[in-house]
DNA sequence: TTACATGCAAACTGTTTGCAAATAT
DNA sequence: ATATTTGCAAACAGTTTGCATGTAA
């Protein structure tokens, strides 16, 4: 758990006012451990934290802390969301069956031969996704 | 455009009956070109071209097809699903500005150091989506 | 004739938004 | 004081479902 001067600092630092929710917020998503979150189990786990914070605000912040760096969301089909609190370079392991998704060091993966891109065109980023399952 | 004939025997040995939505649909799926499309824009697809299937049926279709390995579904953040015509092992360049997929064969593109799988795990797939914008 | 497929509209889920009240600066 | 943030509830988009009708085998 970080000390709540340095969360305080990091909302500062993006711009966004340090108010109760998005402290409360910050404290569950910024722990040190990399999390992946949908806005529905960062809605609960703020709540069972003891924290009060609405579900649209979870979304507002959810697009807040993206926008500023602090999140990254990941493609996963399906209905919901997840945001990623590891905003390094990294690869994803997802579990099909479970629905649960762990990261993977990108020192250990290597992508080569990439396409060339259509022109005017650059990369913004490379997402892979292992997709693994039982047998 | 592939004969009749053939499309009806694409339904038959997935274990569809070859209703007139189901092949109107495929019709315009399994053309020859590799396609991405949307229930949205299937559903508008196919009624341009004289179809006449509702949206429930296009939903229902689509995910018959997935079931089928007729389709794939690909993985892209955001509000809709997309299915790919293309099934064989390749991976995505998404437009981020345009939200426009292409297809890039699986030749050019290695991926090497794929990390140990939790035990009793096997690799389903591997979805490698390069985002790319403009700049 | 019988099991399966379709269309419609209603239901549902995740997400976004308008606005009045509350809060940070 | 003032601009931003919040919560609520209503709106919304995409998707799914129940059921009566239609169709393939």
């Amino acid at each position: 758990m970080q000390p709540d001067q340095e969360i305080t600092l990091l909302l500062q630092k993006a711009g966004l006012r340090p108010t109760a929710q998005r402290l409360a917020l910050a404290r569950v998503l910024f722990d040190g451990s990399d999390k992946h979150v949908s806005a529905e189990s960062l809605h609960e786990g703020v709540n069972a934290a003891g924290g009060r914070v609405s579900l649209a605000t979870v979304y507002n912040t959810l697009h807040q802390f993206k926008a500023a760096g602090l999140l990254r969301e990941v493609a996963i089909e399906g209905d919901r969301s997840f945001y990623d609190t590891n905003t390094s370079n990294h690869f994803h392991l997802y579990d099909v069956e479970e629905g649960t998704l762990l990261d993977v060091d990108h020192e250990q993966l290597k992508i080569s031969g990439l396409p060339a891109l259509p022109k005017g065109q650059v990369i913004d980023r490379v997402d892979v996704i292992v997709r693994v399952k039982r047998r």
